[in-house]
DNA sequence: ATCGTTGATTTGTGATCACACATTACGGCA
DNA sequence: TGCCGTAATGTGTGATCACAAATCAACGAT
């Protein structure tokens, strides 16, 4: 009997508001630089300032907004070097990740991550990028979370919401051809994965990792805020 | 003129708050599963409970701390397995800062760390065990500055702020004895900064980490709360 | 004795307010 | 026109309060 009921939803109001914001940075609905407010953000939500407060500083807290030392509140935005530094974590941790993964390697898995890049590569002929997108995390966290380290996946959850704002852009603008040459490697993951060669899987994960960024910068994608002094571009 | 004026406290209540918490988290001063409450705090401090209230909540962001389901907080406490995941990300994660601090090898940095580690070793025949886990912290911190990544030292200094409870369980119990064949790994870490084999620094300093850890287990020290079932101990 | 119930107390959540500081806009003076 | 005080507005911080949910204690029934 008490089978037929499903949970109802007990989170909190902050919770909630956390959820929303982190979702619109995910997708890039904010540009780096801007202010955000708790009124104003109150405001649009429809609640009092109190969770909205708490969900930035929570955010704060997991470096997915900056607070000025005048205190405002603003998303996180890039000098190059940071971003390099970013993706050279990106490519240690989740290959860490992804070389775990390859050991619990399954059947199953390595039918799941063809089925999502197969549908990857119609999402990018089709031109439905925001599947693309989607398509793209789900691939990798199915990677992540076959390595079975929860406090690991959360480390590489914060480290996608830091960066997440490019993919956005990418998403805005109608470029959909770094994803393209990313399924190419993810199949040379899957395929190592498969023979259970971490260290294979690893190598080819990061270039995946390292390629999209490269294109990012080649392309002069408009990522770094125009706040930080000496947006130089840098050579790897 | 100006020049002779020191800058002023600026920080906020919430700031100083944080830190407070922050360092008796790093001291042990509250064991695993203790629940900490916002008034409770703010009558410890003798402050109002918002500022304790936005302090925990950052700590729970960085994972410091755990939120149960009915909303108390406490500190966080682990599993065997957990605590084996955390140490591999460590050995992971601080082993690549390793490897980048010997490509930046400098005789000043060899020297700095020569020092503190010998330091160390007088402590630990002295008995200052504080001063033997001040000089530990300060050995591998020195050596992930010079790695100048400063996003990734943000991640390691919340890595340590998660194991932070442990050093000091063994500052409460007089022990010292980790720490002592910790020193000479760290006199091998040094002496492949020296020459810039980063391979060989990331590898003796995995061994350190390892080895601590391992000290824990095997003297089967109270870092498993109670609250957690199975706490089963495990081979690495 | 064990379990469920009831009541008292504690605790986190969210709303509202006062205040100090930051930011911006305005206006006068060089 | 350019610069600098000054007023006006906006914003984060911290305090306080109301409320619902959780926790704990005492009590009674089985």
């Amino acid at each position: 009997m008490t089978d037929k009921l499903s949970p109802v939803d007990v989170s909190t109001l902050q919770e909630r508001v956390y959820l929303k914001l982190r979702e619109a940075l995910y997708q890039g609905k904010f540009s780096a630089g801007d202010t955000l407010t708790i009124r104003g953000l109150a405001a649009a939500l429809g609640t009092s300032a109190m969770p909205v407060r708490e969900a930035l500083q929570r955010l704060v807290a997991e470096k997915a907004l900056v607070q000025t030392p005048s205190r405002s509140i603003r998303v996180a935005s890039f000098t190059p070097e940071l971003f390099w530094e970013l993706i050279r974590i990106r490519m240690t941790i989740e290959g860490m990740a992804t070389q775990r993964a390859a050991l619990n390697s399954s059947p199953a898995l390595v039918k799941n991550l063809r089925e999502i890049n197969s549908s990857m590569i119609t999402a990018i002929k089709g031109g439905f990028t925001e599947d693309v997108l989607d398509g793209n995390k789900r691939f990798h966290f199915t990677i992540y979370e076959a390595a079975e380290m929860p406090q690991l996946i959360e480390i590489i959850n914060n480290l996608w919401l830091r960066t997440g704002p490019y993919l956005g852009v990418a998403y805005r603008m109608g470029y959909s051809d770094p994803f393209l040459t990313g399924t190419r490697f993810h199949e040379r993951v899957v395929q190592a994965i498969e023979r259970r060669d971490g260290r294979k899987a690893a190598a080819n994960l990061k270039v995946d990792i390292w390629a999209t960024a490269k294109w990012f910068t080649r392309h002069r994608i408009a990522i770094f805020g125009e706040y930080e002094e000496k947006p130089i571009q840098i050579a790897l």
